[in-house]
This record gives C-alpha cells, sequence and structure tokens, in this order.
DNA sequence: TCGCTAATAT
DNA sequence: AATATTAGCG
C-alpha cells in the first residue's frame, strides 16, 4: 500500500504544524484556519447559510477567502452539554426560555443562538412525546415508543417535572435546586470527529457564574457577565481519510476508538462520554 | 430582529 | 442519526 506510505508522510508533516495547545484556536472566533482548511480539502460548498461569512448575500466577494467561507462545523451535544441546556431552561422559566437567553446562560464559548435554537426545537419535540406517554420514564428507559433517536440524548438528563405539564400556563418559575449541583464539572470534554468529509465541532465551557435566583417568575440578573475567558478553548480537526489517529496534543493524548458505522462512516471519539 | 413550527437539507 | 437551514408567519 503506497497510499498508505504518502499519506504517513503528508501526516507528520501536518503533526509537526499543529498549533500548540496555548494556540488553540477559540470556538467563537474562526474555527479553521486557513492552512488548516486547504490541507484538509475542507471547502465551502458556497451558500446556504453563511454564519459568520461576514459578506453579505448582496456583495459578493469573487476571490474566495476559505477562512471567511468556512462553515461552522457541527456541534456535538454530548450529554453534558445536554445537562447545561436542560439546566438553563430548568432556571429560565418556560417563559424566558428562549434561544438567546438559553444560549446567554449557558455560557458556551462557541455555541450559537441556533445551535440552540435548534436543539431547543428538537428539545421540546421530545417534551411533547414524554406527555403523551404516562409520565414516569423520562430518564434512562424509553425505548419502545420507537421514536425518534435524540431521544437518546435528551434521555440522558433527568427532565425537570415541571417540564412535563401539558397545562403551559403556569410554570414554576424554577426549579427546586435540586438539578443545580453540576458545579465544577470537569472541564474535559469529548470530542468526536467524523471522517469524509464531515468536522464536527466540540463545545468547551468554563464554570458558570452562578445562575441567579428566580423571583417571582422574573430572573433579574446577571448572567449576562460571560467573563470566563480564560477556560474557554476548543478545537477542530478533520479526518480526511487517515486511519491514524491524530493525537498529538496533551489535551488529546489518549486514543478513542475508532469505530465504524454500517455507512462506512468513522467516527473518533476522544475522550469517553462522561455521564453525570 | 427574534422566536416558533414544520419541512427539508446535509 | 443528528444537526443545520429555510420558509413562512406573528
Amino acid at each position: 500500500m503506497k497510499e498508505d506510505e504518502n499519506e504517513a508522510n503528508w501526516f507528520s508533516k501536518w503533526e509537526q504544524e499543529l498549533p500548540s495547545p496555548d494556540e488553540l484556536t477559540p470556538l467563537s472566533q474562526s474555527l479553521i484556519t486557513p492552512h488548516l482548511a486547504i490541507a484538509f480539502n475542507i471547502q465551502n460548498n458556497s451558500n446556504s447559510g453563511g454564519d459568520f461569512d461576514s459578506s453579505p448575500p448582496g456583495e459578493l466577494n469573487n476571490t474566495d477567502e476559505p477562512a471567511r467561507t468556512l462553515k461552522r462545523p457541527r456541534l456535538v451535544w454530548t450529554p453534558q452539554l445536554h445537562k447545561r441546556f436542560v439546566d438553563a431552561v430548568a432556571h429560565l422559566g418556560i417563559k424566558n426560555a428562549v434561544p438567546k437567553t438559553i444560549m446567554q446562560l449557558m455560557s458556551v464559548d462557541g455555541l450559537t443562538r441556533e445551535n440552540v435554537a435548534s436543539h431547543l426545537q428538537k428539545y421540546r419535540l421530545y417534551l411533547k412525546r414524554m406527555q403523551g406517554l404516562s409520565n414516569g420514564g423520562a430518564a434512562g428507559g424509553n425505548g419502545s415508543g420507537g421514536d425518534p433517536a435524540t431521544d437518546h440524548l435528551f434521555a440522558s438528563s433527568p427532565v425537570p417535572a415541571h417540564f412535563l405539564r401539558s397545562n403551559s400556563d403556569h410554570y414554576l418559575p424554577y426549579v427546586p435546586v435540586a438539578a443545580l449541583q453540576h458545579q465544577q464539572q470537569q472541564q474535559q470534554q469529548q470530542m468526536m470527529v467524523a471522517g469524509g468529509g464531515g468536522v464536527q465541532l466540540q463545545a468547551r465551557y468554563g464554570q458558570m457564574g452562578h445562575f441567579g435566583s428566580p423571583r417571582n417568575g422574573q430572573f433579574e440578573h446577571s448572567y449576562l457577565s460571560r467573563q470566563n475567558s480564560s477556560i474557554q478553548q476548543g478545537q477542530v480537526q478533520g479526518v480526511q481519510r487517515v486511519g491514524t489517529t491524530p493525537v498529538n496534543n496533551s489535551l488529546v493524548s489518549s486514543y478513542g476508538e475508532e469505530v465504524e458505522g454500517a455507512n462506512g462512516r468513522k467516527v473518533l471519539t476522544l475522550f469517553p462520554t462522561g455521564d453525570d
């Protein structure tokens, strides 16, 4: 197999040029440097949403600047991230739990409103389905419903009781602080990278400055301060077709499993998915 | 501009 | 399968 040799070759080059941990690109900024983009042959498909593409639809930038045209990698909603989401929603109360607000409360660097909106939509559907059934086994053992599969993720976090009311009129504005034990969970995160052109994103978050105590259903303050700048780092890596696992960082020093789905779609998992 | 839902795209 | 994006409305 000569191809393997070739790949091994460019791979070592590539490996040497990887940024040091300090230089990891924060998720909130450009996600993939032009260099990496080219190295991975990741090119934007042109239009479609262009999240952080700075040029508006009307304006046309003839020369393609990869860095600017790149699409965000798909966010991977890990159980922990989802938990944070649930906590945020729980503490905001139904009325205030809208994408933007949730996003702010979560204070996850790199998390966009759209990420949250999309997730929220699915989560709501999940809740609805849960109500339809005899409520009771929200967490852990669903399965026989034969429903969409994100349930998996959703089931990983306990659903606050008041979410499951069909009467959405007057929810309790807050949750009995029981679910609020997350505290400083370790910053270890899982990262999954899909091969074959699929690039996924891992979000890192720091400690939440404690949630404000909701008074009378109005959350009055300042979850707004996002000053946890120090802990926030994220990194994306693409895997072209390499069989080799690109582990070289101190952050990702252990090999994950390289599993192959039915499609030949490889998924790299760095760090075990730490559930609660 | 934001949010919601359903549909569709990747 | 899991997320993202879009359309159409309020």
